[in-house]
DNA sequence: GTTCCTGCAAAATTTTTGCATCAGT
DNA sequence: ACTGATGCAAAAATTTTGCAGGAAC
């Protein structure tokens, strides 16, 4: 199987993924949330609540502004998507894979754009850190701050 | 030298070293500009520019709470703080040291509490990273999530 | 038939901006 | 004197909440 093959079936299967664990949790159907869900599992990166909210609305699928961000409160608190706040001004939302692999951000001080970057090493050095603080960790952020390639030419 | 003693004086260091970086780039004294200084080289982890506000308000050097923000931006961008969008809603600011020591946030998901912490390896493994991404980087935040010792106990 | 979900509008929060005035050089 | 700094108030932007109607179970 291609590594494009499996990060598609990753796509797929965290919509259902999705789905079933709200089902679990005793949510009910609701088309907003589904909608919200839909367009979620098709995006690899982060997007903003409005990005979402203009995307279902351009896609035929309009709903309601508030229910994008409730739909993302749950999602949040049932570990499905991963709140992040890297810009300035409005946080993003990305989905958190079952398959755990995980990436981190660069973003640009100039122009805000955004880029993943994935590093075994920083992986394993956050690992060491869980042990060594009192808290029980859930979770962790890495975002690089520079400039990019365009912002930085001369 | 002790560590405190060293800690102590790195303090002091940063509200004269900020307020020489502001006069070489061209800015003027000002006393809001300076009270946000002053307040903030006492300050070892990060405070919110309400919180800034109100301790300034407190201390009987009340400034306008636009001021604080347009101090912390003029501070932001000769990078002497550091903007971080750790909680839910309001951003922190904490001073940069010259000095470079340099320390990361664990912050409770239930009740928002923030510890700072420090790593070598970690930093290690970032600064690795500094080399693989096409950005000229210009620094990093590190934020863990999860549940601290009080709200995690049952 | 309940209870949850949704959408709209209103509210709350955080941050930014306009403008008149004051202070630093 | 000139120009930047400040404070107030107003505006902007993002997110949350109240409520009435509709959908899911």
């Amino acid at each position: 199987m291609s590594a494009a093959r499996v990060q598609s079936t990753n796509r797929l299967e965290w919509g259902a993924h999705a789905l079933a664990v709200l089902n679990e949790a005793g949510y009910r159907r609701g088309g907003a949330r589904e909608a919200v869900i839909a367009f979620l599992s098709g995006e690899d990166c982060a997007t903003s609540a409005q990005g979402i909210h203009a995307a279902l609305r351009a896609g035929g699928r309009a709903v309601g502004m508030a229910s994008v961000y409730r739909a993302l409160e749950a999602l949040q608190n049932l570990r499905l998507v991963q709140r992040l706040e890297i810009g300035q001004g409005e946080a993003l939302y990305e989905p958190l894979r079952p398959s755990g692999d995980h990436h981190h951000h660069v973003v640009c001080e100039n122009c805000d754009r955004v880029v993943a970057f994935e590093d075994p090493a920083l992986e394993a050095a956050i690992s060491h850190l869980y042990r060594r603080v009192d808290f029980e960790i859930a979770g962790h952020d890495v975002v690089l701050r520079g400039r990019c390639p365009q912002c930085a030419a001369p």
